[in-house]
DNA sequence: CGGACGCTTCCATCGGGGGCGAAGGATGGG
DNA sequence: CCCATCCTTCGCCCCCGATGGAAGCGTCCG
Protein backbone atom coordinates (compact mmCIF):
# COMPACT_ATOMS: atom_id res chain seq x y z
CA UNK A 1 0.00 0.00 0.00
CA UNK A 2 2.55 2.76 1.13
CA UNK A 3 5.39 3.17 -0.91
CA UNK A 4 3.67 2.69 -3.82
CA UNK A 5 4.78 5.24 -6.16
CA UNK A 6 2.89 6.75 -8.90
CA UNK A 7 3.75 9.70 -11.31
CA UNK A 8 0.16 11.58 -10.44
CA UNK A 9 1.10 14.80 -12.53
CA UNK A 10 0.62 14.12 -16.20
CA UNK A 11 -2.27 12.35 -15.31
CA UNK A 12 -3.80 15.07 -13.33
CA UNK A 13 -3.02 17.85 -15.63
CA UNK A 14 -5.22 16.12 -18.30
CA UNK A 15 -7.95 16.77 -15.46
CA UNK A 16 -6.87 20.12 -14.97
CA UNK A 17 -7.92 22.19 -17.40
CA UNK A 18 -11.44 23.30 -17.31
CA UNK A 19 -12.86 22.38 -20.95
CA UNK A 20 -11.06 18.80 -20.32
CA UNK A 21 -12.61 18.43 -17.19
CA UNK A 22 -15.74 19.28 -18.95
CA UNK A 23 -15.36 16.40 -22.01
CA UNK A 24 -14.27 13.62 -19.34
CA UNK A 25 -17.29 14.50 -17.18
CA UNK A 26 -19.44 13.92 -19.98
CA UNK A 27 -18.13 10.93 -21.21
CA UNK A 28 -18.63 9.36 -17.50
CA UNK A 29 -21.37 6.94 -17.99
CA UNK A 30 -19.30 5.14 -20.98
CA UNK A 31 -21.16 6.59 -23.40
CA UNK A 32 -18.80 7.12 -26.79
CA UNK A 33 -19.45 11.05 -27.93
CA UNK A 34 -18.49 12.65 -31.41
CA UNK A 35 -15.89 14.95 -30.68
CA UNK A 36 -17.83 17.83 -31.78
CA UNK A 37 -20.32 17.15 -29.07
CA UNK A 38 -17.72 17.15 -26.71
CA UNK A 39 -16.34 20.63 -28.47
CA UNK A 40 -19.87 21.97 -27.72
CA UNK A 41 -20.05 20.49 -24.04
CA UNK A 42 -16.89 22.07 -23.39
CA UNK A 43 -17.65 25.51 -24.78
CA UNK A 44 -14.32 25.81 -27.07
CA UNK A 45 -13.73 26.00 -30.79
CA UNK A 46 -13.10 22.47 -32.98
CA UNK A 47 -9.46 23.58 -32.96
CA UNK A 48 -8.98 23.69 -28.78
CA UNK A 49 -11.52 20.70 -29.13
CA UNK A 50 -9.16 18.74 -31.27
CA UNK A 51 -5.68 19.62 -29.09
CA UNK A 52 -7.59 18.38 -25.38
CA UNK A 53 -8.67 15.37 -27.36
CA UNK A 54 -5.37 14.42 -28.37
CA UNK A 55 -3.63 14.94 -25.41
CA UNK A 56 -6.18 13.09 -23.41
CA UNK A 57 -5.22 10.17 -26.25
CA UNK A 58 -2.30 10.38 -25.67
CA UNK A 59 -2.26 10.23 -21.95
CA UNK A 60 -4.43 7.32 -22.20
CA UNK A 61 -7.38 8.18 -20.53
CA UNK A 62 -9.49 7.95 -23.59
CA UNK A 63 -9.98 5.53 -26.83
CA UNK A 64 -11.43 6.77 -30.50
CA UNK A 65 -13.21 4.52 -32.72
CA UNK A 66 -13.97 5.99 -36.49
CA UNK A 67 -17.21 5.46 -37.67
CA UNK A 68 -17.66 7.54 -41.04
CA UNK A 69 -16.51 11.55 -40.54
CA UNK A 70 -17.18 11.21 -36.80
CA UNK A 71 -14.54 10.11 -34.77
CA UNK A 72 -16.04 9.07 -30.95
CA UNK A 73 -14.41 9.06 -28.01
CA UNK A 74 -14.60 7.37 -25.17
CA UNK A 75 -13.24 7.13 -21.78
CA UNK A 76 -10.51 3.89 -21.71
CA UNK A 77 -11.67 2.13 -18.46
CA UNK A 78 -13.25 2.32 -15.41
CA UNK A 79 -10.08 3.15 -13.60
CA UNK A 80 -10.56 6.65 -15.44
CA UNK A 81 -14.25 6.79 -14.64
CA UNK A 82 -13.12 6.25 -10.67
CA UNK A 83 -10.48 9.21 -10.84
CA UNK A 84 -12.78 11.36 -11.63
CA UNK A 85 -15.62 10.11 -9.27
CA UNK A 86 -13.10 10.87 -6.56
CA UNK A 87 -12.14 13.73 -7.53
CA UNK A 88 -16.07 14.94 -7.95
CA UNK A 89 -16.44 14.44 -4.44
CA UNK A 90 -13.77 16.87 -2.96
CA UNK A 91 -14.48 19.52 -5.50
CA UNK A 92 -17.23 22.02 -5.30
CA UNK A 93 -20.66 21.33 -6.86
CA UNK A 94 -21.30 23.30 -9.72
CA UNK A 95 -24.21 24.42 -11.08
CA UNK A 96 -26.88 22.97 -9.26
CA UNK A 97 -29.19 21.86 -12.55
CA UNK A 98 -27.99 18.19 -11.36
CA UNK A 99 -31.97 17.60 -12.00
CA UNK A 100 -32.00 18.40 -15.15
CA UNK A 101 -28.62 16.88 -16.63
CA UNK A 102 -30.21 13.73 -14.96
CA UNK A 103 -33.61 13.62 -16.75
CA UNK A 104 -31.52 14.78 -19.80
CA UNK A 105 -29.80 11.87 -19.70
CA UNK A 106 -32.10 9.32 -19.14
CA UNK A 107 -33.99 10.66 -21.89
CA UNK A 108 -31.18 10.01 -24.61
CA UNK A 109 -30.98 6.37 -22.96
CA UNK A 110 -34.39 5.98 -24.02
CA UNK A 111 -34.68 7.50 -27.58
CA UNK A 112 -32.65 9.71 -29.43
CA UNK A 113 -31.30 10.68 -32.67
CA UNK A 114 -28.63 9.25 -34.33
CA UNK A 115 -28.00 12.45 -36.40
CA UNK A 116 -30.72 12.05 -38.83
CA UNK A 117 -32.49 8.52 -37.51
CA UNK A 118 -33.91 6.81 -34.61
CA UNK A 119 -30.92 5.37 -31.66
CA UNK A 120 -31.34 4.17 -28.09
CA UNK A 121 -33.71 1.73 -26.46
CA UNK A 122 -35.97 2.91 -28.70
CA UNK A 123 -34.02 2.26 -31.90
CA UNK A 124 -32.64 -0.87 -30.83
CA UNK A 125 -36.16 -1.98 -30.34
CA UNK A 126 -37.29 -0.96 -33.56
CA UNK A 127 -34.99 -2.62 -35.49
CA UNK A 128 -35.09 -5.88 -33.67
CA UNK A 129 -39.19 -5.75 -34.60
CA UNK A 130 -38.38 -5.25 -38.34
CA UNK A 131 -36.08 -7.73 -38.20
CA UNK A 132 -38.33 -10.02 -36.05
CA UNK A 133 -41.13 -9.10 -37.66
CA UNK A 134 -39.89 -9.82 -41.32
CA UNK A 135 -40.70 -6.27 -42.72
CA UNK A 136 -36.71 -6.43 -43.44
CA UNK A 137 -34.49 -9.22 -44.64
CA UNK A 138 -31.02 -10.39 -43.64
CA UNK A 139 -30.06 -7.80 -46.76
CA UNK A 140 -31.91 -4.94 -45.76
CA UNK A 141 -34.01 -5.17 -48.33
CA UNK A 142 -38.00 -4.41 -47.80
CA UNK A 143 -40.08 -7.83 -47.87
CA UNK A 144 -43.63 -7.56 -48.79
CA UNK A 145 -44.79 -7.51 -45.87
CA UNK A 146 -42.53 -4.86 -44.81
CA UNK A 147 -43.59 -2.56 -47.83
CA UNK A 148 -46.93 -2.81 -47.31
CA UNK A 149 -46.69 -1.67 -43.71
CA UNK A 150 -44.42 0.94 -44.85
CA UNK A 151 -47.10 2.25 -47.56
CA UNK A 152 -49.69 2.44 -44.76
CA UNK A 153 -47.71 4.85 -42.79
CA UNK A 154 -46.54 6.85 -45.61
CA UNK A 155 -43.45 6.59 -46.40
CA UNK A 156 -42.68 5.67 -50.39
CA UNK A 157 -39.90 3.34 -50.48
CA UNK A 158 -39.16 3.39 -53.78
CA UNK A 159 -38.04 7.05 -53.85
CA UNK A 160 -35.99 6.42 -50.98
CA UNK A 161 -34.34 3.43 -53.19
CA UNK A 162 -33.60 5.81 -55.60
CA UNK A 163 -31.32 8.42 -53.84
CA UNK A 164 -27.72 7.65 -53.56
CA UNK A 165 -27.25 7.32 -49.95
CA UNK A 166 -27.33 3.66 -48.71
CA UNK A 167 -30.85 2.06 -48.20
CA UNK A 168 -30.37 0.52 -44.78
CA UNK A 169 -27.70 -0.91 -42.70
CA UNK A 170 -26.83 -1.41 -38.98
CA UNK A 171 -25.51 0.61 -37.22
CA UNK A 172 -24.41 -0.03 -33.44
CA UNK A 173 -26.00 1.29 -30.70
CA UNK A 174 -23.86 2.96 -28.48
CA UNK A 175 -25.60 2.93 -25.40
CA UNK A 176 -27.53 -0.63 -26.23
CA UNK A 177 -24.64 -2.45 -27.47
CA UNK A 178 -26.70 -3.52 -30.28
CA UNK A 179 -26.95 -2.43 -33.70
CA UNK A 180 -30.15 -0.07 -35.02
CA UNK A 181 -30.71 0.98 -38.12
CA UNK A 182 -29.45 2.62 -40.23
CA UNK A 183 -29.57 4.53 -43.49
CA UNK A 184 -32.03 6.76 -45.85
CA UNK A 185 -35.33 4.40 -44.29
CA UNK A 186 -34.32 4.69 -40.91
CA UNK A 187 -34.18 8.33 -41.61
CA UNK A 188 -37.38 8.53 -43.42
CA UNK A 189 -39.10 6.69 -40.63
CA UNK A 190 -37.72 9.02 -37.91
CA UNK A 191 -39.44 11.90 -40.36
CA UNK A 192 -42.13 10.34 -41.07
CA UNK A 193 -42.80 9.73 -37.17
CA UNK A 194 -42.20 13.01 -36.10
CA UNK A 195 -44.62 14.06 -38.71
CA UNK A 196 -47.51 12.04 -37.38
CA UNK A 197 -46.89 12.75 -33.82
CA UNK A 198 -45.31 8.97 -32.91
CA UNK A 199 -41.86 11.01 -31.65
CA UNK A 200 -41.45 14.27 -30.60
CA UNK A 201 -37.87 16.05 -30.94
CA UNK A 202 -36.52 17.48 -27.79
CA UNK A 203 -33.60 19.70 -27.31
CA UNK A 204 -30.15 18.38 -27.27
CA UNK A 205 -30.43 14.98 -29.61
CA UNK A 206 -33.71 14.22 -27.23
CA UNK A 207 -36.41 12.21 -28.54
CA UNK A 208 -39.49 11.17 -27.10
CA UNK A 209 -41.60 8.26 -27.74
CA UNK A 210 -45.28 9.58 -27.62
CA UNK A 211 -48.47 7.57 -26.00
CA UNK A 212 -49.44 7.38 -29.68
CA UNK A 213 -46.56 6.36 -31.39
CA UNK A 214 -46.14 3.69 -28.71
CA UNK A 215 -49.04 2.18 -29.50
CA UNK A 216 -48.92 2.67 -33.23
CA UNK A 217 -44.94 1.50 -32.89
CA UNK A 218 -46.61 -1.89 -31.53
CA UNK A 219 -49.58 -2.46 -33.94
CA UNK A 220 -47.57 -1.76 -36.94
CA UNK A 221 -44.26 -3.43 -36.24
CA UNK A 222 -45.05 -5.44 -33.10
CA UNK A 223 -42.10 -3.35 -31.21
CA UNK A 224 -43.03 -3.31 -27.45
CA UNK A 225 -40.92 -0.45 -25.90
CA UNK A 226 -40.06 -1.21 -21.95
CA UNK B 1 -24.86 9.07 -9.94
CA UNK B 2 -24.89 9.82 -13.55
CA UNK B 3 -26.18 13.62 -13.00
CA UNK B 4 -23.88 14.94 -10.24
CA UNK B 5 -21.57 17.80 -11.37
CA UNK B 6 -18.62 19.12 -9.76
CA UNK B 7 -15.32 21.53 -10.89
CA UNK B 8 -12.64 18.80 -10.69
CA UNK B 9 -10.27 20.73 -12.66
CA UNK B 10 -9.46 23.49 -9.85
CA UNK B 11 -8.46 20.18 -7.55
CA UNK B 12 -6.97 18.47 -10.51
CA UNK B 13 -4.40 21.57 -11.34
CA UNK B 14 -3.58 21.48 -7.67
CA UNK B 15 -2.27 17.91 -8.30
CA UNK B 16 -1.06 18.73 -11.39
CA UNK B 17 2.22 19.61 -10.97
CA UNK B 18 4.96 17.75 -9.71
CA UNK B 19 6.26 19.17 -6.89
CA UNK B 20 2.99 19.44 -5.33
CA UNK B 21 2.67 15.76 -6.62
CA UNK B 22 5.40 14.54 -5.11
CA UNK B 23 4.12 16.60 -1.49
CA UNK B 24 0.88 15.23 -1.89
CA UNK B 25 2.52 11.61 -1.91
CA UNK B 26 4.76 12.00 0.47
CA UNK B 27 1.48 13.08 2.42
CA UNK B 28 -0.46 9.98 2.03
CA UNK B 29 -0.12 8.02 5.20
CA UNK B 30 -1.58 10.65 6.77
CA UNK B 31 1.32 11.74 8.74
CA UNK B 32 2.30 15.72 9.06
CA UNK B 33 5.11 17.01 7.79
CA UNK B 34 7.31 20.27 7.98
CA UNK B 35 7.57 22.86 5.05
CA UNK B 36 11.27 22.15 4.76
CA UNK B 37 10.82 18.84 4.81
CA UNK B 38 7.94 19.17 2.11
CA UNK B 39 10.44 21.17 -0.06
CA UNK B 40 13.34 18.88 0.09
CA UNK B 41 10.78 16.06 -0.34
CA UNK B 42 9.46 17.97 -3.90
CA UNK B 43 13.45 19.03 -4.86
CA UNK B 44 12.24 22.88 -4.79
CA UNK B 45 13.17 25.90 -2.73
CA UNK B 46 11.67 27.11 0.20
CA UNK B 47 9.84 30.12 -1.62
CA UNK B 48 8.03 27.66 -4.14
CA UNK B 49 7.76 25.49 -1.62
CA UNK B 50 6.06 27.82 0.61
CA UNK B 51 4.07 28.85 -2.40
CA UNK B 52 2.98 25.55 -3.74
CA UNK B 53 1.70 24.76 0.33
CA UNK B 54 -0.63 27.89 0.15
CA UNK B 55 -2.32 26.99 -2.87
CA UNK B 56 -2.61 23.31 -1.80
CA UNK B 57 -3.78 24.95 1.68
CA UNK B 58 -6.38 27.18 0.04
CA UNK B 59 -8.24 24.27 -2.16
CA UNK B 60 -8.73 22.73 0.73
CA UNK B 61 -6.57 19.65 -0.04
CA UNK B 62 -4.08 19.84 3.31
CA UNK B 63 -4.30 21.93 6.50
CA UNK B 64 -1.45 23.07 8.62
CA UNK B 65 -0.82 23.24 12.49
CA UNK B 66 1.79 25.96 13.72
CA UNK B 67 4.28 24.46 16.45
CA UNK B 68 7.09 26.76 17.59
CA UNK B 69 8.42 28.30 14.21
CA UNK B 70 7.54 24.78 12.31
CA UNK B 71 4.38 24.05 10.40
CA UNK B 72 3.27 20.95 9.84
CA UNK B 73 1.18 20.20 7.26
CA UNK B 74 -1.10 16.80 6.45
CA UNK B 75 -3.69 16.09 4.10
CA UNK B 76 -7.15 17.02 5.10
CA UNK B 77 -9.01 14.08 4.61
CA UNK B 78 -9.08 10.45 3.61
CA UNK B 79 -11.02 11.80 0.47
CA UNK B 80 -8.11 13.42 -0.71
CA UNK B 81 -5.88 10.39 0.06
CA UNK B 82 -8.41 8.34 -2.21
CA UNK B 83 -8.40 10.63 -5.22
CA UNK B 84 -4.53 10.61 -5.08
CA UNK B 85 -4.53 6.16 -4.74
CA UNK B 86 -7.01 6.24 -7.46
CA UNK B 87 -4.53 8.70 -9.72
CA UNK B 88 -1.90 6.65 -9.16
CA UNK B 89 -3.37 3.40 -10.40
CA UNK B 90 -3.92 5.02 -13.81
CA UNK B 91 -0.41 6.71 -13.98
CA UNK B 92 2.79 5.54 -14.86
CA UNK B 93 4.74 3.65 -12.24
CA UNK B 94 7.76 5.66 -11.07
CA UNK B 95 11.30 4.67 -9.92
CA UNK B 96 10.85 1.51 -7.75
CA UNK B 97 12.47 1.93 -4.71
CA UNK B 98 9.24 1.56 -2.93
CA UNK B 99 11.21 -1.26 -0.94
CA UNK B 100 13.32 1.13 0.84
CA UNK B 101 10.41 3.50 0.81
CA UNK B 102 8.09 1.66 2.78
CA UNK B 103 10.98 0.51 5.30
CA UNK B 104 12.36 3.89 5.74
CA UNK B 105 8.54 4.60 6.46
CA UNK B 106 8.10 1.81 8.77
CA UNK B 107 11.39 2.73 11.11
CA UNK B 108 10.09 6.67 11.09
CA UNK B 109 7.03 4.93 12.95
CA UNK B 110 8.73 3.16 15.50
CA UNK B 111 11.30 5.54 16.12
CA UNK B 112 12.88 8.84 15.07
CA UNK B 113 14.08 12.11 15.83
CA UNK B 114 11.71 14.60 16.87
CA UNK B 115 14.79 17.78 16.15
CA UNK B 116 16.63 16.36 19.12
CA UNK B 117 14.58 14.16 20.87
CA UNK B 118 12.94 10.67 20.73
CA UNK B 119 9.27 10.57 18.73
CA UNK B 120 7.35 7.32 17.05
CA UNK B 121 6.28 4.61 18.92
CA UNK B 122 9.52 4.62 21.25
CA UNK B 123 9.33 7.93 22.15
CA UNK B 124 5.46 7.88 23.61
CA UNK B 125 6.11 4.52 25.30
CA UNK B 126 9.39 5.89 27.25
CA UNK B 127 7.10 8.88 27.52
CA UNK B 128 4.42 6.84 29.17
CA UNK B 129 6.84 4.89 31.42
CA UNK B 130 8.65 7.49 32.87
CA UNK B 131 5.33 9.03 34.28
CA UNK B 132 4.09 5.49 35.01
CA UNK B 133 7.16 4.84 36.63
CA UNK B 134 6.90 7.80 39.03
CA UNK B 135 10.51 9.24 37.44
CA UNK B 136 8.65 12.48 36.58
CA UNK B 137 5.68 13.84 38.30
CA UNK B 138 3.04 15.72 36.54
CA UNK B 139 4.59 19.31 36.86
CA UNK B 140 7.31 17.66 34.86
CA UNK B 141 9.67 17.30 37.84
CA UNK B 142 12.40 14.68 38.74
CA UNK B 143 11.17 12.56 41.48
CA UNK B 144 13.94 10.48 43.45
CA UNK B 145 13.67 8.20 42.03
CA UNK B 146 13.81 9.41 38.88
CA UNK B 147 17.16 11.42 40.00
CA UNK B 148 18.78 8.24 40.59
CA UNK B 149 17.95 6.72 37.40
CA UNK B 150 19.14 9.54 35.44
CA UNK B 151 22.28 9.73 37.39
CA UNK B 152 22.88 6.16 37.11
CA UNK B 153 22.90 6.37 33.19
CA UNK B 154 24.89 9.80 33.47
CA UNK B 155 22.75 12.51 32.94
CA UNK B 156 23.33 15.34 35.01
CA UNK B 157 19.59 16.64 35.93
CA UNK B 158 21.15 19.78 37.31
CA UNK B 159 23.12 21.19 35.00
CA UNK B 160 20.49 20.20 32.39
CA UNK B 161 17.84 22.53 34.56
CA UNK B 162 20.30 25.81 34.43
CA UNK B 163 19.61 25.40 30.89
CA UNK B 164 17.71 28.60 29.31
CA UNK B 165 15.71 26.07 27.60
CA UNK B 166 12.69 24.53 29.04
CA UNK B 167 13.45 21.14 31.15
CA UNK B 168 10.70 18.81 29.86
CA UNK B 169 7.00 19.13 28.58
CA UNK B 170 4.94 17.30 26.30
CA UNK B 171 5.04 17.16 22.90
CA UNK B 172 2.27 15.74 20.95
CA UNK B 173 3.64 12.74 18.75
CA UNK B 174 2.11 13.15 15.47
CA UNK B 175 2.11 9.47 14.22
CA UNK B 176 0.68 8.26 17.38
CA UNK B 177 -1.34 10.66 18.45
CA UNK B 178 -0.40 10.75 21.97
CA UNK B 179 2.34 12.64 23.94
CA UNK B 180 5.92 12.29 24.21
CA UNK B 181 8.93 13.83 26.16
CA UNK B 182 9.63 17.91 25.70
CA UNK B 183 12.75 20.04 26.50
CA UNK B 184 16.41 20.00 27.54
CA UNK B 185 15.65 16.73 29.37
CA UNK B 186 14.25 14.90 26.42
CA UNK B 187 17.15 16.09 24.31
CA UNK B 188 19.72 15.18 26.57
CA UNK B 189 18.42 11.32 27.41
CA UNK B 190 17.96 10.92 23.53
CA UNK B 191 22.05 11.78 23.31
CA UNK B 192 23.13 9.76 25.95
CA UNK B 193 21.45 6.99 24.70
CA UNK B 194 23.05 7.50 21.37
CA UNK B 195 26.66 7.73 23.39
CA UNK B 196 26.00 4.21 25.43
CA UNK B 197 24.55 2.60 22.17
CA UNK B 198 21.24 2.11 23.21
CA UNK B 199 19.75 4.07 19.68
CA UNK B 200 21.52 4.31 16.44
CA UNK B 201 20.90 7.29 14.70
CA UNK B 202 20.04 6.68 10.67
CA UNK B 203 19.18 8.95 7.67
CA UNK B 204 16.10 10.85 7.43
CA UNK B 205 15.37 11.04 10.92
CA UNK B 206 15.33 7.32 11.43
CA UNK B 207 16.33 6.22 14.85
CA UNK B 208 16.87 2.02 15.76
CA UNK B 209 16.50 1.36 19.15
CA UNK B 210 19.32 -1.46 19.40
CA UNK B 211 18.32 -4.99 21.41
CA UNK B 212 20.58 -3.00 24.28
CA UNK B 213 18.66 -0.80 24.54
CA UNK B 214 15.59 -2.45 24.03
CA UNK B 215 17.12 -4.50 27.55
CA UNK B 216 18.32 -1.16 29.00
CA UNK B 217 15.13 0.93 28.76
CA UNK B 218 13.27 -1.92 29.86
CA UNK B 219 15.40 -2.85 33.04
CA UNK B 220 16.04 1.35 33.60
CA UNK B 221 12.17 2.53 33.19
CA UNK B 222 10.46 -0.22 33.10
CA UNK B 223 9.46 0.82 29.23
CA UNK B 224 8.62 -2.08 27.08
CA UNK B 225 8.37 -1.55 22.73
CA UNK B 226 5.50 -2.98 20.97
C1' DC C 1 -17.90 15.51 -59.90
C1' DG C 2 -18.87 19.71 -56.66
C1' DG C 3 -20.59 21.09 -52.28
C1' DA C 4 -21.31 20.35 -47.36
C1' DC C 5 -19.80 18.55 -43.15
C1' DG C 6 -16.68 16.80 -39.40
C1' DC C 7 -12.37 16.88 -37.75
C1' DT C 8 -7.48 17.87 -37.68
C1' DT C 9 -3.11 20.52 -38.39
C1' DC C 10 -0.62 24.79 -38.54
C1' DC C 11 0.17 29.33 -36.74
C1' DA C 12 0.35 33.48 -33.91
C1' DT C 13 -1.13 35.43 -29.67
C1' DC C 14 -1.23 35.72 -24.84
C1' DG C 15 -2.14 34.92 -19.97
C1' DG C 16 -0.97 32.29 -15.94
C1' DG C 17 1.76 29.46 -13.31
C1' DG C 18 6.48 27.73 -11.75
C1' DG C 19 10.98 29.04 -10.50
C1' DC C 20 14.49 31.31 -7.42
C1' DG C 21 17.00 35.22 -4.90
C1' DA C 22 16.50 38.67 -1.50
C1' DA C 23 14.24 40.56 2.21
C1' DG C 24 10.89 40.39 6.16
C1' DG C 25 8.42 38.06 10.37
C1' DA C 26 8.21 34.82 13.90
C1' DT C 27 10.15 31.65 17.12
C1' DG C 28 13.61 29.50 19.96
C1' DG C 29 18.31 29.11 21.95
C1' DG C 30 22.25 31.03 24.45
C1' DC D 1 19.92 41.08 23.64
C1' DC D 2 21.70 38.91 19.43
C1' DC D 3 21.92 35.12 16.52
C1' DA D 4 20.16 30.92 14.17
C1' DT D 5 16.39 28.61 12.22
C1' DC D 6 12.04 28.09 9.83
C1' DC D 7 8.92 29.92 6.90
C1' DT D 8 6.70 33.50 4.23
C1' DT D 9 6.22 37.59 1.08
C1' DC D 10 7.93 40.26 -2.72
C1' DG D 11 9.79 40.90 -7.21
C1' DC D 12 11.11 39.29 -11.48
C1' DC D 13 11.96 36.03 -15.34
C1' DC D 14 10.61 32.47 -18.22
C1' DC D 15 8.10 29.04 -20.47
C1' DC D 16 4.25 26.04 -21.19
C1' DG D 17 -0.29 25.53 -22.55
C1' DA D 18 -4.90 27.38 -23.95
C1' DT D 19 -7.18 29.67 -27.66
C1' DG D 20 -9.37 30.43 -32.22
C1' DG D 21 -8.75 31.68 -37.33
C1' DA D 22 -7.37 29.75 -41.69
C1' DA D 23 -6.36 25.99 -44.31
C1' DG D 24 -6.04 20.91 -45.35
C1' DC D 25 -7.98 16.18 -45.47
C1' DG D 26 -11.38 12.58 -45.50
C1' DT D 27 -16.31 11.36 -45.79
C1' DC D 28 -21.04 11.68 -47.15
C1' DC D 29 -24.65 13.47 -50.12
C1' DG D 30 -26.85 14.57 -54.48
Amino acid sequence: MTGFQADIAPVAALMADRGRAAMLTALLDGRPLAAGELARTAGVSAPTASAHLGRLLDGGLVTVVKQGRHRYYRLSGADVAEVIEALSRISAPVEVRSLRQSRHARRLHRARSCYDHLAGEAGVALYAALMDGGSLDEEFEVTEKGAETFARLGIDVGSLRKARRRFAGECLDWTERRPHLNGALSAALLARFVEIGWIERGGDRELRVTEAGCAGLADSFGCVLP
